[in-house]
DNA sequence: CGCTAAAAGCAAATAATTTGCGTTAATGGA
DNA sequence: TCCATTAACGCAAATTATTTGCTTTTAGCG
């Protein structure tokens, strides 16, 4: 399996990894999927086709890294002053990202690879992002649930109903995160310190 | 998009599928699934491999048809006499189902594939399961949650878990199916009748 | 029983994938 | 800095998969 960051990670070859994944997204615009080949792919890299073949193995794989880097957070969640508005913001957010077209299309890449070190990346990417909406509020003396109860109270069930055929109205959505709030305990877990207004 | 039961229900047709099905099946029990192909389909189901291709399109969409054939549950929910019972030892059963190796494989067959129409199928298998729990736990006049509520707070993070990289622990899950519980209104919504007991 | 057309078979044409081997260039040590 | 080593690339031939045009079989129906 030939991983995709192991050996050799400077010059020649980052510059065919970029090229390729350049060509990847660029040929996803303009066409179906279902059309895009290797040997077009490596066409529109400037590359040739076995190179794709032995580093990626098939389409799929390739794909599914392409898809990953493209799921990354590319901003820091919202600050709305308070923990409900941080995680509402969010996950509206998270869900329309992911129930567009798009980001199906990627969830599919990632999820249909063999390997699912990419899929494990999504879900860290995930648990990152609402560490840090739990960070703050901590941070302002705001009680929060654990990572893990907001992954199985609103992440897991919008995933599971993108997946699985239903797009997830917005109503549901912010249901699940009034539930998984009202889980939370009611005083923060361990404040860094004494609250300033003590 | 040759969709599979539209055409032709009798006689050769169904033999061919029937066939070829068989032959996926029999192969995925001697071999990984990233050597079959469909010409080896084709060659040990005895038909011609243009056959699968002009009828599936792809193997993905063949692989997804047969997967959902085996997700279908070919039994009733176990009766334990109770609705905490009954949801605890059919949620048991069916993570470990969907955590296996097989289970894994078959899940992601059916969600690689462009067309989704197998992955709402799974949903409403699963759906249709809770329910005969739900009516069984009506009719002994127990409370139970709305279907959704048990496929967003259980079967949801289970299968969330399993794709994106967790094996889900099994305290994990008797946690869900109690706090899905707990969110069921204390009396049964509507009994069919008045209660026995009275 | 015969008509019609959907589905299957066959084979040729096309396209994708694999593989052996020579070349390029990234990395590490002298 | 230069050289040795070898991962990664390119090329082309061989193999394998996929598509397609046409023929044959047969399910469905009057």
């Amino acid at each position: 399996m030939p991983a995709k960051e192991n050996l050799r990670p400077g010059g020649r070859s980052a510059r065919v990894q970029a090229s390729v994944h350049n060509a990847v997204r660029a040929l996803l615009k303009t066409m179906d999927r279902a059309d895009v080949t290797i040997p077009l792919i490596a066409a529109e890299a400037g590359v040739t086709p076995s190179t794709i073949y032995r580093r990626w193995g098939e389409l799929q794989e390739l794909l599914a890294d392409v898809a990953v880097e493209r799921l990354r957070p590319d901003m820091l969640p919202i600050d709305t002053g308070s923990a409900r508005g941080d995680l509402e913001v969010w996950t509206e957010q998270y869900c329309e990202e992911m129930s567009s077209g798009i980001g199906r299309d990627m969830m599919r890449d990632v999820l249909a690879a063999q390997d699912n070190a990419n899929a494990c990346k999504c879900d860290a990417f995930t648990r990152e992002q609402i560490a840090l909406i739990a960070e703050r509020a901590h941070a302002r003396g705001e009680a929060f649930p654990d990572i893990d109860a907001v992954m199985d109270g609103v992440v897991a069930p919008i995933i599971y109903r993108i997946l699985f055929g239903d797009q997830p109205s917005i109503e549901r959505v912010r249901n699940l995160v009034t539930n998984v709030l009202a889980s939370a305990p009611t005083r923060p877990r361990q404040p860094a310190s004494a609250p300033i207004s003590g």
